[in-house]
DNA sequence: CACTATCCATAGGCTCTACCTATGACGCTG
DNA sequence: CAGCGTCATAGGTAGAGCCTATGGATAGTG
């Protein structure tokens, strides 16, 4: 059985012949006879008593019409649920991100895009960076934006934005002069999830620059959200780093926080990584394409601080 | 698009790869790829990203699953409902009557079909003879049981009992003898719809019978049920024809009415029709087949005053 | 690091399908 | 009875669908 002798039966049965189907869907008429033919081998009954003039459905045929129906319909639904996805109209669209993204960037980006695309769901993912990273390699998230280094088998990696990593304290003492890393062992250090997962970028860095210059780095407080770990840093409770991209929100960086560069700068890289060879869905291109946009607006409002690529 | 390339992309979702789902398909791993590709095409978007090792639905390619689905599902059932037509577990057994058939006949016969196939739907049909004939030729009804004689133009007639034509009173001076047709007219005459509607065939023959012996025939009374012209008959309000096969069935006859043959024997002759080289759906044929083994059933009961063809 | 197994894509070839045109048979209709 | 419209049949063509054989890429393995 196929979708085309479905509908060449639905068209028989609403024109009562076979030569006026045949013209309506401009082709010859032994062409769709023989199609009708078929299907009713196939099925073993007769859909049509041939009644010289006319076509009468047999009872067969009478039990088969709605459900021909239906099966043609489902199957166009399942091409406009795929064009959908063509069109930008439908589908969803999914980019992941490392754990504080979602705070200072996605905000704006979500809301301008459902404004212009309100059929099509979003899905942001926050993972931390190398978790992105697999998940892209493994095609469940068509693309993500992290920081590097990641390991980028079977990914293209496009660098966006280069931002410094800074010291944040409460303790005006601290703040004076950009801060040598071996300080960092000496004060109470908090830090959240994203900062201090397995096998993100930035902890790595910290800890090999700590090594190379004989210290240890133990956090004093562990919180899952920056904006937890600001608070507590506000209170004085300890000292946190964080990137300068964050902190051009207005309203993002608790007034209590003073900010420092470190004696030997760090710098944090985003990339927007994808499948290689993978072309990414329209809704997903949009949804990057604007998050590109935001940090854009981000780097101009930090006054060269940050760093496009 | 076709039911089989979703098949395909069905089992490539299920597999992961496009050889395991060839292989559990049994076929060769080029063949479904193509498949594949060709679907791709048509919709323009790639459903898979081909990584390597594995087969990772894109978003178009998670839009596409359910659908598939649902439009398979939908093949499947259509399939399932002409199959059932044709395993006589679904669809509608229709048959045509004259009016007065369902009582003595149809009872028993759409009781015994029920039991045997629950899942088929019964129609019966009552109508006159002649309208029976015109339904069947369009189609519309499958089969029919008529009296005959009917416009057999695209019928198969097939003949199956003759009945004699009794006459009925409650006044035993008429039961005496044989009765003439002229004393019809000399008497209040009952009749029923079935038995005077337009075209009916023994209505035809009583009119013949009297025009021959010159009198003029007028029912006194007409109701629209053979039970009501009994009941009226039995009352003594006047009389009625009925056919001998009617009477078989215990307490159909009232007792205060008595039955007389016609001087001149007036038969009818019952047959049942069905469309010219169109084959009955088995629903159909087991119906009229049960319909026949309760004709035999009467006949055997009337003690041989009713005669099998 | 080479080796192997696995998987997809491509190429060439075969068979059957889907379609066409031309024509015949049948039934309806003026 | 002739003419028209319908479906069926016959014969031919392009392409669909499938096969086997083979090459290239990738992940796991000694």
């Amino acid at each position: 059985m196929t979708l085309q002798q479905l509908q060449y039966f639905l068209a028989a049965v609403e024109h009562g012949t076979f030569s006026g189907a045949a013209a309506a869907l401009y082709m010859a008429q032994p062409s769709l006879s023989e199609q009708i033919r078929r299907l009713e081998s196939e099925l073993g009954v007769a859909l049509f008593v041939r009644a010289g003039r006319r076509l009468v459905l047999t009872e067969a045929g009478r039990a088969l019409r709605p459900e021909a129906e239906r099966t043609l319909a489902a199957a166009a639904r399942a091409a406009a649920s795929v064009a959908e996805v063509r069109e930008l109209t439908g589908g969803t669209a999914t980019i992941g991100t490392f754990g504080e993204a979602p705070n200072w960037l996605i905000g704006n980006v979500v809301a301008t895009f459902r404004r212009r695309h309100p059929g099509v769901r979003v899905r942001v993912i926050g993972l931390n960076s190398s978790e992105v990273a697999d998940e892209v390699r493994e095609g469940r998230i068509e693309a993500g934006l992290v920081v590097l280094p990641i390991d980028d088998a079977g990914l293209d990696v496009r660098p966006v934005m280069t931002s410094e990593l800074l010291y944040a304290s409460a303790d005006e003492e601290r703040l004076r002069a950009p801060i040598a890393v071996e300080r960092l062992a000496e004060v109470p250090l908090i830090l959240y999830d994203a900062r201090w997962g397995s096998d993100d970028p930035t902890r790595r860095a910290l800890l090999e620059r700590a090594q190379l210059a004989g210290v240890r780095l133990e956090p004093a407080i562990e919180v899952e959200e920056l904006g937890s770990a600001l608070d507590l840093a506000a209170r004085g409770l300890g000292d946190t780093v964080i990137s300068q991209v964050t902190t051009v929100r207005r309203g993002a960086l608790p007034s209590a926080l003073g900010l420092v560069p470190f004696a030997e700068p760090l710098y944090e890289t985003f990339a927007f990584i994808s499948r290689r060879d993978a072309q990414l869905s329209p809704a997903t291109r949009e949804l990057v394409a604007l998050a590109e946009q935001q940090l854009a607006t981000l780097a101009e409002r930090s006054g060269g601080a940050v760093s496009l690529h």
